[in-house]
DNA sequence: TCGCATAACTAACAATGTTAGATAGGCTTG
DNA sequence: CAAGCCTATCTAACATTGTTAGTTATGCGA
């Protein structure tokens, strides 16, 4: 059997292959077998370009944040930091089973650089001293990446089983407290909003009322 | 060879040898022989208590939460959500490899409802109206585990090479100001730390500035 | 004493990540 | 033009894994 010629198979064909197979089959479907029959190859051959599957999960993790697209930035800090949040979630939640590809890859690739530039930037024309930035920014994103999990495994178990359907609520006087509201605003995409303006809130009042030796804000909004 | 009487090995029994393996050989070594193992037994004998893996990875997760031992409340809900994220997060980071199994069992089982009642009755005492509550506490526990893991990679990747090392300040302005500071307080417990105090403001911006149709608080603090 | 449920066992299977060794094409050098 | 080397795939195989099938032994109730 003659083998072809040129450049054969890339690093870019497996990773992109491998997005292709964990979104058709899942993560249990994600083995090195299936990636390389995605591009009409033996599982061996990846470990030329690959080191092993570990490897390949992260660049398939980095790929992902490399395809996030923000958009153009408005000034108004705000709505930029609710728009960066919103996409990152809508990619995290809406790439199937990610979440279980990147426990140990958490944003360890070279592409997650730039978010965290930008979401610096964002910070700092908030008004957010240079010392506390990195914080902030590591806030907001375990935030984003908890919230994205959260979302990711509720949804797989809503059509799941209550065992004991009510968990005696004589005992759970909160929980029953927390019910009675008329269910006012909920779903997901509320509670994300929700959180998000909670850590936008937080930092307004940090800058208004713990403004001693910080740095003067960018005159901006 | 006489089999013994009695219970032979009960459910417990198997989770805590899962958890115990899971301590000594991290999450590569979790596997049904080595549990079995762990208590004079053979892999299959597992099957008759558990209904595969996965069931036990939920079961672990879940002795996991159970386990947590949230001390008693001061009546500062401040004070009490501090300690309870704290508690939560040295749980998370100081299990090993925790992280890696509950990707797909997140606060799926039935202990994790004690905590929300907890969390709950917190967020009540606050003054934080019943219809704002599930999503504030959904807010702070997705944070709480999203800081979680990333601290867990980060401090895995923290002896790791650096791979261009500087990576080019120039192009990443931000970043740089970012660094100038004279990294006045870093280190995970403060970082974290800092993270709660911004919900924990924006939950007090929201409820001195936004209170309108809220319930009224339950006159504490 | 005779089943019968319980709860362990042995044996085995298919699938997975990975390695070793073979092979074939293209490039470089004499 | 020939020889050799580098590249990049292949085939074959291995150890491990989760899991199932079928077996065996124990104690209890009829």
């Amino acid at each position: 059997m003659p083998r072809k010629l040129g450049p054969q198979i890339t690093l870019e064909d497996i990773v992109s292959a491998a997005a292709a197979v964990l979104a058709r089959d899942g993560y249990e479907g994600l083995t090195m077998r299936a990636v390389a029959a995605q591009i009409g190859v033996r599982a061996p051959s990846l470990y030329w370009h690959v080191k092993g599957k570990e490897d390949l999960s992260r660049l398939l993790f980095d790929q992902l944040i490399d395809n996030l697209d923000y958009g153009p930035l408005t000034g108004d800090w705000r709505a930029d930091l609710r728009s960066m949040a919103e996409r990152l979630r809508a990619q995290l939640v809406g790439t199937r089973d990610i979440t279980r590809v990147f426990p140990e890859n958490y944003a360890s690739g070279p592409h997650a650089i730039r978010s965290l530039e930008r979401g610096l930037g964002l910070l700092r024309q908030a008004g957010v001293p240079a010392a506390e930035a990195m914080q902030a920014y590591a806030a907001a994103l375990s935030f984003i990446v908890g919230w994205a999990q959260f979302e990711v495994t509720q949804r797989a178990n809503e059509g799941q089983k209550p065992p004991g359907d009510s968990p005696d609520f004589s005992a759970l006087p909160n929980l029953a407290w927390a019910l009675t509201s008329g269910d006012s605003q909920s779903g997901y995409d509320h509670g994300f909003r929700y959180g998000v303006d909670l850590l936008i809130a937080g930092l307004e009042q940090r800058l208004t009322t713990g403004v001693r030796k910080a740095a003067a804000p960018m005159s901006l909004e």
